[in-house]
DNA sequence: CCATTCATTACACTTGGTGTAACAGTACAC
DNA sequence: GTGTACTGTTACACCAAGTGTAATGAATGG
């Protein structure tokens, strides 16, 4: 009974899944997600469909399947914070952090689409998008119900991860758009912080004010 | 030049559409989602497949075609609220009114599933369902910037829409959970009167001391 | 070396969804 | 009324995502 440590079969597995993924995301990110189809990527990968699908259940899954990482991410900015900070405080940390993906942002020769470009032209992306946050949504409610002892079915942790969540997507999109409209790493890291300290300010302070008269 | 007002043309067409939609619906609440075909669907409403497609853009919008109607009421809970109003109050005062659906989400005879028990138990209904309230948040952030003059790309609105709808979601939530339950009307509806100012309440506050320790 | 496990494969199949050109009933002008 | 433009519907051919199944062959463990 191999667990799923280094075997080579496991070993092997592995390697395809990863080759899979790559295969497919540089034709993504070269001609588009509706413009290849899962047979030419099982073709170009030398595997067939079938194998492809037994590795991501869906061809929408060969887009996100790092999508876990930035789960666990939100995830310890709860569970694994320093003591004595609030969990409020800890996401406006993860927050300013997110400058250090710009540099994925940008295009460049190699790909002329980035991620972002792939799912901002397709719907079904899009949607698989959404599903990602609810995921993590739903993780980072369990884990505020759980820290603060909640009984099942309050829906306080619920909507204060809803809100943490909805809070770190629109900073992200705004970072996003500072990007797009250029200028210089250091001018565009100081508005972030701008743009973080409002947030959590607001969010600190309650919405009862908002919009202020 | 005929407008969309009520030519004989018209009137056919739409009725064309309620007759798809209203089979639709009762086939897949009779045996469920995936287990009718849309060339079922054509063939039940006499129709054909195209014809289907022509009105609903896919499968999932025959569950979802009324989605319109909680989007115009989230929509008018911000901009035709009473002079002197917040926003936070008139949220809360929307979330209070859920009690409405109540009746609906009981199961009978004649409907085995309820609508819910559709989409929570298909995951590409719960796709559509995400999509529906993202399409409501953007368009209440919209809202939000409009009425707070706010600067193209300020992220202020797009949280704050995203904190009323998850609190709106969650607090759906909640009320589906205690009605599963069962119980009086009465109890529910204080249990979820109770539940509207816990969370309402947490807003107005802000989310910094939360959890309380 | 043998037996078992399991990732991979070929292949046939279902189903959601599209494109197209023809058809049929409505609208409207004369 | 009669002809004509419009447009919702249809039949039909087609594409691509995803599934089920039985067979293959390499890894594994004794």
């Amino acid at each position: 009974m191999p667990m799923s440590a280094g075997g080579l079969r496991e070993l092997k597995k592995n390697r395809t899944r990863q080759l899979i993924a790559d295969t497919a995301n540089a034709l993504f990110r070269a001609r588009g997600f509706d413009e290849v189809t899962v047979d030419e990527i099982a073709a170009a990968a030398q595997v067939s469909k079938k194998t492809v699908f037994n590795h991501f259940p869906t061809k929408e899954d060969l887009v996100f399947y790092r999508a876990e990482d930035r789960e666990a991410m939100s995830l310890a900015a709860v569970t694994e914070r320093p003591a004595g900070l609030s969990i409020l405080d800890s996401f406006r940390a993860l927050c300013l952090a997110q400058t250090r993906f710009v540099p994925g942002m940008r295009r460049d020769l190699v790909h002329p689409r980035s991620f972002f470009d792939l799912v901002s032209g397709n719907p079904s992306l899009q949607r698989k998008m959404h599903e990602v946050n609810e995921r993590i949504t739903r993780v980072l409610a369990d884990a505020l119900a759980a820290e603060a002892g909640a009984e099942p079915g309050d829906p306080l942790p619920r909507i204060v991860a809803s809100t943490l969540v909805g809070a770190q997507r629109a900073l992200y999109r705004r970072l996003r758009q500072r990007v797009r409209e250029g200028g210089p790493d250091e001018e565009i890291e100081r508005a972030h912080r701008a743009d973080v300290e409002r947030v959590f300010d607001l969010l600190g302070r309650g919405l009862g004010g908002y919009p202020p008269a």
